[in-house]
DNA sequence: AATTGCTAAGTTTTT
DNA sequence: CTTAGCAATT
């Protein structure tokens, strides 16, 4: 039986609130992850049926980590038969789902749930049953809805074997659209443009309202062409993957019908970091049942700028106005000293439901607040600090973290770490996904599993050179759109392959030829058979597209060729791992290449645990720190026009930087240390700078200036310091 | 096709 | 001061 006596009251009140919909207002470090695992197993300690929870989150990272959760708890609770006939019922446990149901084996006075799926139901949840209803489904989004569109989606008229495209790919078509469009948008920035169309696409509040307008235009005008290019090539972006589920649910009530059936008790986490879609998806699955309950915390909202709407969970009383709201306040990570000036910071903001962070871990030390000339001289006695640290107190290097507010700040910092040889690790940065030779890669395997997907068609077509040149893509690309079709049908096409020359036409035929050889190798079941087949396949393929030889010929370097091999044969070697799950005996290569893309487009940390181990100092932005702890905390660059960004000013969200700022100050568990330099290198040149306003929302008696700072036990030689400096100050 | 040189711009980034 | 992207050149 599960022990909630681990619990303070307000967890255990947010565990035991099992109907209807519950908002948890989850400060920073208040054992958030705790109570959602053990609501997890409360339910189903209640009778819920374990495939009939839904839990949400943002990041990979943190579904695994609950999922870990959750299954260790479950250990505890007494096993019980499940449906269906996967077991066989040799079972001895006192209960039965069935007594369960009815309340009779309950040792517990609590009404017990009932169970959720209607008898019209039956064949869904049977189809269900066969694989997932013994575990709780624990997922992103972004994954949950894969799941759904690849058992629906050809009810949308897409096919589905469908690809996602990645950040870089829908820049790609972007481009495209723009080029083509129009000669004269000479100026229009199509990162811009991408930001502004997912706005608009996810129905965000004020979807444009700080954006150029003339760019807004563009972004309207470039959407349909977007979404029908993309249509065109069964192609979908990370937002498409909500937006169509939605879809799904609005045009195929059955669909909405069995899902609600199927995801019956439905978790949040974050949930101050939903957008507009992502609500719409949460009510569509919860309206009926109101079986919902989202976790989160207002304060820590700081991915506005990407279209979270904290409005969701600021006004969850208008769509759930029955919800019960439960503060978790006690935080098990922090001193009281960190947790009252974090307190008194965030109190400047205005909207926003009100909380406290208190503990019991005592008042720590005083928080610490240096001033730099300027960012080198900040690097250099951060470093120092925690050089000290280590040596004086035994902290280790990976107890320390250095947090900042943009990516450029990790320069300095980097110099002199390693110039006083501490190891450390940079959370963040240039992608593994960025890099070419995995682009390339990835572009391949959906060019293979889906080659009417035109950008990676198109991205792999002369990779390495095979005659097809520019010229030749061009023009098939207009080909394409002349007849409405993909580029790998018009090069398959008589008419087309009739207007180019017979050299060009050779190449062409090869290399249809090439992708359709290799798509029948993948279709055929044999190929399945052997073990690692993934692997192996990739390396023959590579090798046989000469893509290896193409990889070490463009590198003058040597070393950074073998670099590049060396991390495509990385990712290669996971291939067969990827997605095991679900895997059958006979199961297509192609089935189980599009498991592996699913798997990799959605989660983009694989690099994580090499860089996790070992004792390493963390540099981190403070975006990225969300949801971290460490014992001591080092945030940098505290100035005006850094911290609250000068472009914050413009765009009205000082708010949100307030925020960051105390994201930034409640990772830490011991210490925190801030500093701010009066001059700063941008651009080349010098620049004066100020504090940040937000140092001064601090009360001053929590903070202790480093300069004013006497050693602790006064010694001889510190006191003679002390009066040389007073001497210095009078005279 | 590949290399060089010029210009312009320069937050944050879970999926 | 960087660096990415593009154009022009070999």
């Amino acid at each position: 039986m599960l022990n909630l006596n681990v619990l303070n009251p307000q967890q255990r009140q947010a565990v035991e609130t099992l109907r209807g919909p519950v908002l948890i207002l989850a400060g920073a470090g208040t054992g958030k992850t705790r109570v959602i695992t053990y609501r997890v197993a409360r339910l189903i300690e209640k009778g819920a049926a374990p495939g009939h929870i839904l839990a949400v989150t943002f990041t990979n990272k943190a579904a695994r980590e609950m999922q870990e959760r959750v299954t260790d708890l479950l250990r505890t609770l007494p096993k019980r038969r499940e449906h269906g006939s996967r077991n066989t019922g040799h079972d001895n446990d006192s209960t039965d789902h069935t007594s369960r149901l009815t309340g009779h084996s309950s040792t517990i006075n609590h009404q017990p749930l009932t169970i959720a799926p209607p008898l019209s139901d039956a064949p869904t949840l049977q189809r269900f049953n066969a694989s997932t209803i013994q575990r709780p489904t624990i997922c992103t989004f972004h994954s949950l809805c894969v799941r759904i569109l690849r058992q629906y989606i050809d009810r949308l008229g897409y096919k589905k074997n469908f690809v996602i495209f990645s950040e870089s790919e829908q820049l790609g078509a972007i481009k495209k659209i723009l080029s083509h469009i129009s000669a004269q948008g000479e100026k229009t920035d199509p990162q811009a443009i991408l930001g502004l169309l997912s706005r608009f696409r996810n129905g965000g509040s004020q979807a444009a309202a700080f954006a150029d307008p003339s760019v807004a235009a563009m972004a309207a005008h470039v959407r349909a062409r977007y979404e029908s290019a993309l249509r065109a090539c069964n192609v979908v972006d990370f937002d498409d993957l909500i937006l169509l589920t939605l879809r799904l649910f609005e045009e195929h009530p059955d669909v909405l019908t069995s899902c609600r059936a199927r995801y019956r008790y439905v978790m949040v986490d974050e949930y101050q970091d939903t957008n507009a879609a992502q609500f719409r998806l949460v009510h569509s699955l919860t309206q009926e049942h109101r079986d919902l309950c989202v976790v989160g915390d207002d304060d820590q909202s700081i991915y506005g700028w990407r279209g979270a709407e904290i409005a969701n969970l600021l006004d969850m009383e208008k769509h759930y106005p029955e919800v019960k709201v439960i503060k978790l306040e006690q935080n098990y990570r922090s001193t009281n000293t960190i947790l009252t000036a974090a307190n008194a910071l965030i109190k400047h903001n205005v909207r926003r439901r009100g909380k406290q962070l208190w503990s019991k871990n005592g008042h720590g030390t005083k928080i610490t607040l240096h001033t730099f000339a300027n960012e080198e001289e900040e690097a250099r006695t951060v470093v120092e600090e925690i050089e000290c640290a280590r040596m004086a107190r035994r902290v280790p290097w990976s107890h320390q973290a250095i947090l900042f507010r943009t990516n450029q700040q990790s320069r300095p910092l980097e110099t002199a770490l390693r110039h006083a040889g501490v190891r450390y690790h940079l959370v963040g940065g240039q992608s593994f996904f960025d890099r070419r030779e995995v682009k390339d890669f990835l572009a391949y395997v959906k060019a293979l599993v889906n080659p009417h997907d035109d950008v990676s068609l198109l991205r792999i077509a002369n990779v390495p050179p095979r005659g097809l040149s520019d010229v030749t893509m061009e023009r098939l690309l207009a080909a394409s759109q002349e007849r409405h079709c993909s580029v790998f049908a018009a090069m398959k096409n008589p008419a087309v392959q009739a207007t180019f020359l017979a050299k060009a036409r050779e190449c062409l035929g090869a290399f249809v030829e090439f992708i359709e050889r290799t798509r029948g190798w993948l279709a055929d079941e044999s190929s399945a058979r052997q073990p690692s087949p993934l692997q192996r396949w990739a390396e023959k393929f590579l090798d046989e597209a000469g893509y290896w030889d193409d990889l070490r010929r463009g590198e003058k370097d040597k070393e950074a060729a073998e670099n590049r091999v060396r991390n495509l044969r990385d990712l290669i070697a996971t291939m067969d791992a990827q997605g095991s799950a679900g895997i059958l005996p006979g199961q297509p290569l192609t089935e189980r290449l599009q498991m592996f893309l699913d798997d990799l487009s959605l989660d983009s940390e694989r690099e994580d645990e090499k860089e996790a181990q070992g004792d390493a100092v963390t540099l981190i932005t403070m975006h990225s720190c969300k949801g971290l702890e460490f014992p001591h905390v080092y945030v940098v660059g505290l100035e005006d026009g850094l911290l609250p960004h000068a472009r914050s000013k413009v765009e009205g969200t000082l708010d949100e930087e307030r925020r960051l700022f105390y994201v930034a100050m409640t990772r830490a568990m011991q210490t925190l240390t801030l500093t701010h330099c009066a001059g700063r290198k941008r651009y080349g040149q010098l620049l004066p700078c100020h504090p940040s306003p937000f140092l001064n929302e601090l009360p001053p008696e929590l903070v202790e200036h480093a300069e004013d700072r006497v050693s602790e036990p006064v010694t001889v030689e510190s006191g003679k310091n002390m009066f040389a400096s007073m001497r210095a100050a009078v005279g």
